[in-house]
DNA sequence: TCTGGGGTCCTAGGACCC
DNA sequence: TCTGGGGTCCTAGGACCC
């Protein structure tokens, strides 16, 4: 059995845990600078507030209710969910995070230490309630996709309280009948179409197709989910953290431009970021791409759509690396190649691939020392930027223009990773 | 005025090899 | 008139997830 243990709209939970005056009233986080909404409280979705609907839309609602907001508070979430992986440990050998919200447990095994899954379920709630008041809602079946349509069956149906558990034929047949297939891990809305032409509208339904034709019709992976729903376990806990194969940052302007100085700007801070990470997990990228987006929404003053271009350039650098200063000439180089004057960018971005464990690295036979020197001084930059804030020790040619960073005017406290802002009782 | 920012996996098709 | 039969690797693009 897996349980699948998945946070109530956890950005506005973690808000609310810090915050009760916060309880009972519509909270939303946005997204970064500002721009959509990515959670919501139950009081919010009543108010009719869309999952990623643009923030500007909001305002004659705001002005009718009183809904509290907040911009995204990476280091309190961030923060809050390591504390909660790490009490989910107390009730299984094997977690898998899966997301920021979510994690999945092998629980087989451990019922014979309570007297239901059911029971298991009420524990974990009412534990996480005590120390992290966050409330959560957990599924239990027998694969892992059936685990999160229990899930989404326990926040769903208030009768349930949270836990619910598919654990007979019965319960799975039962749960199936009613369950939209396009609310299945697994299918997006692209198979739920093409499932929908075929009058599929069900999980019972998927569950009975033949595997050759759902094959042709969603690849391999309809053929594990057909299973998974048969309670045939094909997706298998995932624990311990596999590398990343890329990295990826493209943060957008506040406002879109033209100006190739600015964006050059920005790019080689993305750059800094994204070498960072890549210390960080110790790795080593062999290829580099550059991007450039304009804005699909946009329209000129005449009304019509702003003309497109979003065009990408990536390099294979000579040798793997994660210096900023190696690839910074690259990065550039491509981003000229890839700029036309007349377009009106709203993002550049760069993505890092191929990369390799730092135990690997290849030396240059000529530049051995150099590599080593760099090495070091990278690392001497972000443990000073650790320290300092980040940004704080920068390359020269970054932020020579301070206008495109990103702008968060809600932010609450981080109060559980810095000291200066942590919560004072009155 | 303002519309997010990350990731993974799979497939088809092209280029190339013998 | 009829032009083989295996392979591998790479890339772009699509679909999905949070």
């Amino acid at each position: 059995m897996y349980a699948l243990i998945d946070a109530n709209c956890f950005y506005c939970s973690v808000e609310r845990s810090f915050n009760p005056a916060l309880e009972g009233k519509p909270v939303i986080v946005l997204s970064n600078r500002d721009g959509c909404v990515v959670a919501r409280s139950n009081e919010a979705k009543d108010l009719g507030i869309n999952m990623g609907q643009p923030f500007f839309q909001l305002a004659e609602l705001r002005k009718q209710h009183d809904i509290a907001v907040f911009s995204s508070n990476y280091a309190l979430y961030g923060d809050t969910s390591a504390r909660l992986m790490s009490l989910l440990t107390h009730f299984a050998e094997d977690v898998e995070v899966y997301s920021i919200d979510e994690a999945f447990l092998l629980v087989e095994g451990f019922e014979c230490l309570y007297p239901s899954y059911q029971d298991l379920g009420e524990i974990i709630r009412a534990k996480i309630d005590q120390w992290l008041r966050i409330p959560v809602s957990i599924g239990f079946g027998p694969t892992k996709t059936l685990a999160k349509i229990a899930n989404r069956l326990a926040k769903k149906t208030p009768e349930h309280n949270g836990v619910c558990v598919l654990d007979t034929p019965e319960k799975i047949d039962e749960s199936l009948k009613n369950f939209p297939v396009n609310e299945i891990w697994g299918v997006g809305r692209q198979s739920a179409r093409k499932l929908e032409c075929f009058d599929i509208k069900t999980a019972d339904q998927l569950r009975k197709v033949p595997i050759d034709w759902i094959r042709q019709m969603m690849t391999v992976n309809g053929v594990r989910l057909v299973y998974e729903l048969q309670g045939h376990p094909c997706k298998l806990l995932e624990v311990g953290q596999k590398p990343k194969k890329s990295f990826c940052t493209e943060p957008g302007f506040h406002r879109v431009t033209t100006d190739l100085a600015m964006i050059e700007d920005a790019l080689t801070a993305h750059l800094s970021r994204v070498c960072e990470k890549l210390r960080r997990q110790n790795s080593l990228a062999g290829c580099l791409t550059v991007y450039l987006k304009t804005n699909r929404y946009r329209k000129t003053a005449t009304g019509l759509p702003d003309k497109q271009h979003n065009p990408s350039r990536t390099i294979v650098l000579p040798h793997p690396t994660n210096n900023v200063l190696d690839m910074i000439h690259y990065a550039v180089g491509a981003l000229n190649e890839i700029y036309a004057p007349d377009y009106h960018y709203q993002k550049v971005g760069i993505m890092l691939t191929d990369l390799v464990s730092a135990d690997y690295r290849e030396t240059n036979l000529f530049t051995a020392g150099l590599d080593e020197k760099r090495l070091k001084l990278s690392n001497a930059v972000d443990k000073l930027n650790q320290r300092f804030g980040s940004n704080k020790l920068r390359l020269a040619s970054q932020q020579h223009n301070p206008e495109w960073p990103m702008q968060f005017q809600y932010l609450s406290k981080r109060c559980t990773t810095r000291w200066s802002e942590i919560l004072e009782a009155k």
